[in-house]
DNA sequence: TGAACATTTCATTCCAGGATGAAGTATGTG
DNA sequence: CACATACTTCATCCTGGAATGAAATGTTCA
């Protein structure tokens, strides 16, 4: 009966712990069962308990990435709900406060062979809003724009194509707890911003930095300010 | 602190006599105690209970008549929030009959304080067909086109530019299943279509009537026969 | 006025489900 | 390989709050 799904649906979201952890979510990012616990006020269990039965409800999704797994909205109508909830509070601005700070140096470095940090997100999230990448089963495949642009960009798509490893993906990003562009067309796009001096490789490091010269043409590129 | 209260709000709604009654309340009407303790299917006296602290988080009103004490939302956003609870649920095909089985409120009824249902959903979707909205990142942008449009229904889009509240955005419809339109945009056309006598609202209900005016400007206007 | 009905209040019982400590699994690191 | 970390699972305890019967308060109507 539709009435008791309802009423456990309800039920999952009313209970002060969970309702905490699906607070802090609201900023659209991916956090741990740990993390989660600290805001919640509660032990790592208990998080733990909770939010496998959020994930068996399909309120979250749950991404694990070696011994970490980030918990986020496992679709856009539970951020509505939250919000719906939330104004039913008294008058208030409750802002959305990050639960980690963020970490300058990792700013914008490299994860294995493409660009990750702030800057691996932000040219992620454009290359999807402008059409040229679309998600398709935790895959991105490219759009007939997209192989324009990145033809022009100087990528040769069809060699990448070709091989066995996935062109592009979704690679949730540790710090940010937004995804980043991986697969070979990540790591071509690294490989070739560095060929144009857009960036550089900070020593031996990880760490790169954006070249002034970088940051304009990503301007005009992708209407970014990096 | 701020955070505890939507913590006791969400726990208010949370629990299942609770929730069925505040859902069989989502037709806008008032109902008493001995009728919403019937569809929760829980005594008289715990559903007294119930409401009493519904009313007292002021999600509930009470208006007394004689020896029977009528109950209704407090406020909008109490079925705002309700609407976006039941969207979560994980939909089949289902049918909702609580008390009533009226159609006219599925069919038109106002979502907080724009069209909802099937003719909400309709004119939604003859906007985006026509091109005067189109939709970017959870959000609907005007057209060229849809600026002219507007200004010849008699809309001032500027001032709704300006305000904070989102211009236009897609609301999921928990009976449609579809996005109605919400937002700045889709207050003021509600507004003025009531103005223009096209809708009229039902008293004391959020059910919607379409006017025969209404309906041959409508089909007019977007080509669609409501 | 009193009987029937609608609703609430109170005191008591009772249990679903959250909290917790300990142990188990998987991953990363030196 | 050993050890630390991140997270989950399991068994157990425990309590907040829902349900209930009885009784009080109010209202209508004959």
């Amino acid at each position: 009966m539709e009435l008791e799904n309802l009423a456990s649906v309800a039920g999952l979201i009313g209970e002060p712990a969970r309702i905490k952890m699906l607070w802090a979510l609201m900023d659209g990012k991916a956090y741990t069962a740990t993390e989660l616990a600290l805001v919640a006020g509660v032990s790592p269990q208990s998080a733990s308990m909770h939010l496998g039965k959020m994930v068996l409800a399909d309120l979250l999704k749950v991404s694990n990435q070696g011994r970490h797994r980030y918990f986020s909205y496992a679709r856009p109508e539970v951020a509505y709900a939250i919000e719906a909830l939330s104004n039913l509070v008294p008058h208030q601005k409750q802002e959305i406060v990050p639960v980690t700070k963020d970490i300058p140096f990792e700013y914008c470095r490299t994860c294995y062979d493409h660009i990750a940090g702030r800057a691996g997100v932000i040219i992620n999230e454009r290359l999807l809003a402008m059409e040229y990448l679309i998600e398709k089963d935790q895959r991105y495949e490219m759009t007939a724009k997209g192989e324009v642009f990145l033809k022009n960009f100087g990528i040769d798509t069809d060699s990448l194509l070709k091989q066995k490893r996935p062109f592009a993906r979704p690679c949730l990003d540790w710090s940010e707890r937004r995804p980043h562009l991986a697969g070979s067309l990540a790591m071509v796009i690294l490989k070739k911003m560095i060929a144009e001096d857009w960036m550089r490789k900070i020593h031996d490091s990880r760490t790169l930095m954006i070249t002034a010269k970088g940051q304009s043409n990503l301007y005009d590129l992708l209407g970014v300010k990096i």
